[in-house]
DNA sequence: TCAATAATGTGTGTATTTTACACATTAAAT
DNA sequence: ATTTAATGTGTAAAATACACACATTATTGA
């Protein structure tokens, strides 16, 4: 992803019009995708939100999302709106539920695909000027619009779950980054704190960190090491992946 | 689920016709549901799969799907799909994926929302009189129609995933089986074979089987024990998810 | 300059879980 | 009654998870 990348912030998306004019007076079902964009800043989960364009919702924070065009992948949609909203291309996109409750859109009956994305924020802040968008801490996300609120709920619930069975935090770090770095990822991501000295021995039995050599810079105190995750190793690994526990 | 509900195999289902009409001339995006729907019989994990009512695709077999009706619930559709097809209602469903490329459908721009279903054969078995339905062995299943070998394969993949996290697996046997019938059936699912005794250890150590003091009819050597499954005391458990593992 | 401070980096012992494997018990079949 | 082929039970080693102690390093500030 190249700084060059404008931004479009509006420009391009669809409006509570458009929706409407899509479902209204039709009976027809009408396909949507949502995007719950995912930051890590001042060791905090983040997540990036637009104040909501309908008058009925109107003081409150919605996801990113769009109709999705009728010639257009569904994949392709979801990583539409990210570009739109971020800038970025290339970042971790993955689909995780769909929403098709009759009733969840007040404009009409729109399904809606979410997706899950993480991103580098620092890649991201020199371009969020707009103030209709907004990184929220996610520990105060509450009463979204629509079912935004159960849509956020679910995909932090599958984060959660998939950053234990998949290199997927380090999307949101920098390429080079100390294990207080990765751990603070990991407490803000999961909410519990675990034992730093155990999770060093964790990662460095994985074997999928490549040390640098390098040490932090700024630190107020005694600076750590730096390190790159082994992307081209864990490819070649294969999980061994049998265990019931239930 | 009660024996008297009526299975309609072919009533009420969308076809070809009204799938093109749903799409062509428009610019529209049609939205559909396609079930993959598990059995377990003779030891073997089984698909429920229907022949094709497409020419271009005649001698193939498909899932079971239709279009998602304008005023139904994503779900409702799915059960639908589940009640016509098996008589049963009350079963396992679960949303797996949703596939969306444009060219997915050969019949239009149909974005299709995949669900996973298991169910106890013998609770349909008496029903299964159309010869356009049919329970297929998973290890044979290859070339199906449309992308319905890829996302059988998601959905197998995902069951594989599943059942090692929730007790799943107990919803394809009957309420009463033997610790042998849940090995065969995780051998199967997993397609791997496991150390008896350990396994014994495994669910025993769960503590999540209820001992009916009841042993197998008709075993050709010494009878198994039988047991239920304790849904109520799993219900109270909450399972401690925490562990980096890839 | 140098001790106090607050981090990082390393190690050790225990408990728990996984894995491999041996032997006794039971009911059916011959 | 003996053979057979399962089920049911136990045991020890290996691997992993967990709790915690101590040394090292760079910064801070008196």
């Amino acid at each position: 992803m190249s700084p060059k990348d404008k931004v479009m912030h509006t420009k391009n998306v669809k409006t509570l019009h458009a929706i409407q004019s899509e479902v209204e007076n039709t009976n027809r079902i009408a396909l949507s995708v949502d995007c719950v964009i995912f930051g890590f800043d001042e060791n905090k989960l983040k997540v990036l939100l637009i104040r909501s364009d309908l008058k009925k919702y109107s003081g409150k924070w919605s996801l990113l999302g769009d109709l999705v065009f009728p010639k257009e992948d569904l994949d392709a949609a979801a990583y539409r709106i990210l570009k739109q909203r971020t800038g970025l291309s290339d970042v971790y996109l993955e689909q995780v539920h769909t929403f098709g409750s009759v009733n969840r859109h007040p404009a009409g009956r729109v399904v809606t695909v979410t997706y899950c994305s993480l991103i580098n924020v620092q890649h991201h802040k020199i371009n969020i000027l707009d103030n209709e968008l907004h990184w929220h801490d996610i520990k105060t996300v509450n009463d979204l619009a629509f079912d935004h609120q159960q849509i956020f709920d679910n995909c932090l619930k599958q984060l959660q779950k998939r950053v234990q069975e998949h290199p997927l935090g380090f999307n949101l770090l920098p390429k080079k980054f100390s294990l207080r770095d990765l751990q603070n990822l990991y407490e803000a991501i999961l909410d519990i704190k675990m034992d730093r000295r155990n999770f060093r021995k964790k990662f460095f039995t994985m074997d999928l960190l490549i040390d640098l050599n390098e040490i932090e810079q700024d630190a107020s105190h005694r600076p750590g090491k730096l390190y790159a995750f082994n992307y081209e190793k864990y490819e070649k690994k294969q999980k061994k992946w049998v265990g019931i526990d239930f």
